[in-house]
RNA sequence: GGCGGCUUGGCGGAAUUGGUAGACGCGCUCGACUCAAAAUCGAGUUCCUUGUGAGUGUGGGUUCGAUUCCCACAGCCGCUACCA
């Protein structure tokens, strides 16, 4: 027991292989200009999502895309294409400040020990990483172009004429004011409500409230001076050219719900007794006739103005009500409507009618304009809400059959509802629009759910922004002065107060000329948005990448990187936000592609052995390190990949992982004998026997094609079976057991580059044709089945097999059949009716 | 509530321009080797009432033939959530 058989010596060839490639620098990847390159070999850039370097280490996860990407970049490379496929660390981030605050270490020690771990644990995997071009986003020469990115999208402003980013210098040149081109730079200043974690000492993104607050983090509702990206002026942008991508559906689909356009109309109701008009937006202006009260949001603008004085007291209250709700989870409060009458009236602009005006947290200050006309008759919401405070209740929209009208959302006929009566939902909505149009009551207009993306955080381990404040006004430094880095501290403990952490470095805040820095810094997403460029070119000082680097690994396509695998939790914030850059950067000229990433594969989550998700808590978690040392690194490679196809989600099961060492351990005793010599059973021979020559082609054919389709758990079942052939013959011939070899290299290269340079020293380099950097090809021919088993059936079921030649015509293949006793026993004293064949597959007999 | 995905042996999964359901692996059973065990090798392994039987979540449909296509339903998972 104490010490464990090795059922092949991994643990001596993997560390020797890997010290190997690392010393001889194998998969370094030339760039335009550099030793060792050659133009004439396409290029092909594989990416995987960097992680973000825990103090955990990798967990099992990991290595699922970066094993497929490997196996995709090996394969390429085999194929010959110069193929990029580099590897980083997304290094800033809020884990390390909080180790800080519990130790006082600075956060740049723990994510450097950090680094050194993933990376010994990345080396012992075998990826063909090019390590020359390994970066983490914390480096002083990545935050550099990090903030020399966003000072172009702090000096662009959108053009509306021309769909893009311009530079605002453009506009200065037409004389506009200081204040007027602050008002439109893609990256500004606000007071916006945000939410605010007091114990964390920073901001969150919507998106990100709920992960804290599930970490048991509180989280405020406050309004606070910060940085927003306006990325609402892509969103037509960011939806239409997703039919450009090769994406999942799926994907694609969350990222358009996310930033959620609708198209409806903007209404203007007059209020009553009141010089001011409210603007509400509808997808359904055709119901406007069936509006009977209307709702504005409790922050909007409007409520303290219009509200009566005998109802200022409950108003207030329900205000004051709802601000303390929006710290609860609102999804409790969801089932029962609330809301208070203001007093007010508005008028309905199509029929005059005066309706009321009510306050409600239905209604969110967030969305279009903090305002709805309320539908009762054909809105769940409003319907309920009516309902509940006996509001009126009008049809305007008949359903095709006689379903029930109260609560129907979907297209029907308008009635009541004057001059639209009669026109279909579609064409009412046409016409109501003309109409509002012509009264100046409202517009077409489109919708977006998406907003400004909040940019600023508090904290202190990310990127400082490269701004400084004098006199109220914000500044950029000048690019010589980055990589602005953040001053070390004494304390990262967060104060309490919004004030960000960097304030407390006096020195470094307080300029000599008065002037002040921003002491705000980026989001995590910062660094993670553009790091597939830098990969590129990641010693370049000069620039965030060259033009010539950038053009040459650009493709034709819409997107730059050729495939990208990683997980489905960034489906829709970083996988949006790079989007955004990379347009940004495109708009400007900086980059030749309008998309960053042409194909994305999202790999499926590996559960625990017990079907649950692995947790520290749940006791289920699978360390790589531990399968390494005892099945190898090729095997824990080979099981992630055949556990199930990429995309899935799938239990981890130990037995697996010594199925396919079991596996490995065979093509090991194929070729060499317990006492370490190459077997006797491979021979420096031609192979005469014609099955197993079908079998090895069959292989490289089949496992080439899945390696193209992501396929791999059916690539590898392929090469086992390939195996179980080779096993069963007397011989096995050298150059058959090297196809073979090279075919299962991109998948256990540890073994298979072993293996391939004994055969080397024992037959000589010369009687091995193909090379270990060439993919085998297949000949057609022998691929060929001439002879094979054609299937009967009768009435569909199958009945008998027979043994013919596979290209048999109907009439001696029908012969066969008919005098097949099986078949006999089936047909006997019926008549045959019909006869279906398909020559090498079936034949099918229907009688009766 | 909305959107998306999934459902095949004891388990992971294979097979779709409709054509042998269960490839490959795990597990299990039996055998060989061994004093014995492990490892290894070989044989078997969808189920049952063993039949001209049933069978890919359930019910229906199209077809000579359906895991694959169509309709309805159920269950599980993920995301999102009063989006007007």
């Amino acid at each position: 027991m104490s010490e464990t058989r090795k059922p092949f010596p991994f643990s001596e060839f993997e560390p020797k292989w890997q010290s190997r490639w690392e010393s001889e620098k194998t998969f370094r990847t030339p760039n335009p200009g550099d030793e060792g390159f050659d133009a004439s070999k396409p290029k092909y850039y594989v990416l995987d999502m960097f992680p973000y370097p825990s103090g955990a280490g990798l967990h099992v996860g990991h290595p699922e895309g970066y094993t497929a990407t490997d196996i995709i970049g090996r394969y390429k490379r085999m194929n010959g294409f110069n193929v990029l496929h580099p590897m980083g660390y997304d290094s800033f981030g809020l884990p390390a400040e909080q180790y800080a605050i519990k130790t006082g270490q600075h956060p740049a020690v723990t994510t450097a020990a950090n680094i050194g771990n993933f990376r010994r644990q990345l080396k012992s995997l075998g990826f063909a990483y090019d390590w020359e071009r390994e970066i983490a986003t914390t480096d002083p020469g990545y935050v550099r172009w990090t903030q020399w990115i966003f000072l172009q999208i702090y000096n662009s402003y959108f053009c509306e004429e021309t769909n893009k980013a311009k530079p605002v210098s453009e506009l200065e040149a037409k004389g506009w004011s200081r204040e007027q081109i602050d008002a439109v730079r893609l990256a500004y200043v606000a007071d916006t409500p945000v939410w605010w974690s007091p114990d964390l000492g920073t901001v969150l993104a919507n998106e990100e409230v709920e992960e804290w607050k599930g970490k048991g983090h509180t989280v405020e509702r406050r309004p606070l001076r910060q940085w927003m990206l306006r990325i609402t002026k892509y969103a037509q942008r960011l939806i239409d050219e997703l039919d450009t991508l090769d994406w999942p559906t799926g994907i694609k689909l969350l990222q358009k719900n996310w930033i959620g356009r609708s198209e409806g109309a903007s209404v203007k109701f007059q209020i009553s007794n009141f010089n001011s008009q409210v603007e509400v937006f509808t997808t359904r202006p055709d119901t406007l006739f069936g509006a009977t009260y209307m709702v504005l949001a409790p922050e909007h603008p409007f409520v303290v103005e219009i509200t009566t004085d005998e109802n200022k007291e409950a108003v207030e209250g329900y205000k004051k009500a709802c601000s303390s709700k929006s710290d609860l989870d609102r999804t409790d409060l969801n089932k029962d409507k609330s809301g208070v009458f203001t007093g007010a009236f508005a008028v309905n602009p199509v029929n005059k009618e005066e309706i009321p005006i009510w306050i409600a947290d239905y209604v969110m200050m967030g969305y279009g304009t903090g305002a709805i006309m309320a539908v009762p008759g054909h809105d769940g919401r409003d319907y309920e809400f009516a309902t509940k405070f006996d509001l009126p209740v009008v049809q305007v929209v008949q359903p095709k059959d006689e379903s029930e009208w109260q609560g129907f959302t979907g297209q029907g006929t308008a009635v009541n509802s004057g001059f639209l009566d009669g026109l279909s939902t579609w064409d009412a909505k046409t016409k109501m629009i003309a109409w509002l149009m012509e009264n100046e009551k409202g517009e077409r207009k489109i919708q977006f759910k998406l907003r400004d993306w909040l940019f600023s955080r508090q904290r202190y381990w990310g990127e400082p922004f490269p701004i400084t404040w004098k006199g109220g006004e914000h500044f950029a430094l000048p690019d010589s002065d980055l990589p602005l880095l953040a001053p070390p501290l004494e304390d990262y403990k967060p104060s309490g107060s919004p004030e960000p952490i960097l304030s407390k470095a006096k020195d470094w805040v307080e300029l000599e000329d008065g002037a002040i820095r921003e002491t705000n810094t980026m989001p995590q997403w910062a660094g993670s948005c553009w790091y597939y460029l830098r990969y590129c070119d990641p010693s370049n000082s000069e620039r965030f990448i060259s033009k010539e680097v950038e053009d040459y690994w650009t493709s034709e396509k819409p997107g730059m990187v050729d495939l990208y695998v990683g997980g489905t939790e960034h489906a829709v914030l970083h996988l949006l936000y790079a989007r955004f850059w990379h347009k940004v950067l495109f708009d400007l000229g900086h980059v030749g592609t309008p998309e960053p990433f042409q194909r994305l594969v999202n790999q499926g989550l590996i559960m625990g052995e017990d079907g649950q998700k692995m947790s520290k808590s749940r006791g289920n978690v699978v360390n790589p390190d531990d399968v390494v040392s005892e099945y190898g690194a090729d095997s824990l490679r080979l099981y992630e990949m055949f556990m199930g196809p990429l995309e899935q989600v799938k239990p981890w099961q130990m037995k697996g992982v010594e199925g396919v060492s079991r596996f490995l351990a065979r093509v090991w005793r194929l070729s060499i004998t317990d006492e370490g010599e190459i077997s006797p059973k491979i021979r420096d021979e031609e192979c005469t026997d014609k099955e197993l020559i079908r079998v090895v082609h069959e292989t490289i054919k089949k496992v080439g094609e899945d390696i193209e389709k992501l396929s791999f758990n059916t690539a590898i079942s392929q090469m086992m079976i390939c195996t179980n052939a080779f096993t069963q013959t007397e011989t096995v011939s050298l150059k058959e057991f090297v196809s073979f070899l090279s075919v299962l290299n991109p998948f256990a290269p540890h073994l298979t580059e072993e293996i391939h340079e004994r055969l080397c020293v024992k037959f000589g380099k010369e009687a091995i044709l193909l090379s270990e950097t060439d993919w085998p090809k297949y000949d057609e021919k022998a691929l060929i089945r001439t002879v094979g088993e054609l299937v009967v059936q009768v009435n569909g079921k199958l009945r008998d097999r027979i043994l013919m030649a596979l290209d048999a015509p109907e009439e001696t293949a029908k012969e066969l059949a008919l005098a097949s006793e099986k078949i006999k026993e089936y047909t006997d004293g019926k008549t045959i009716r019909k006869i279906i064949y398909i020559p090498g597959k079936i034949m099918n007999l229907v009688a009766n």
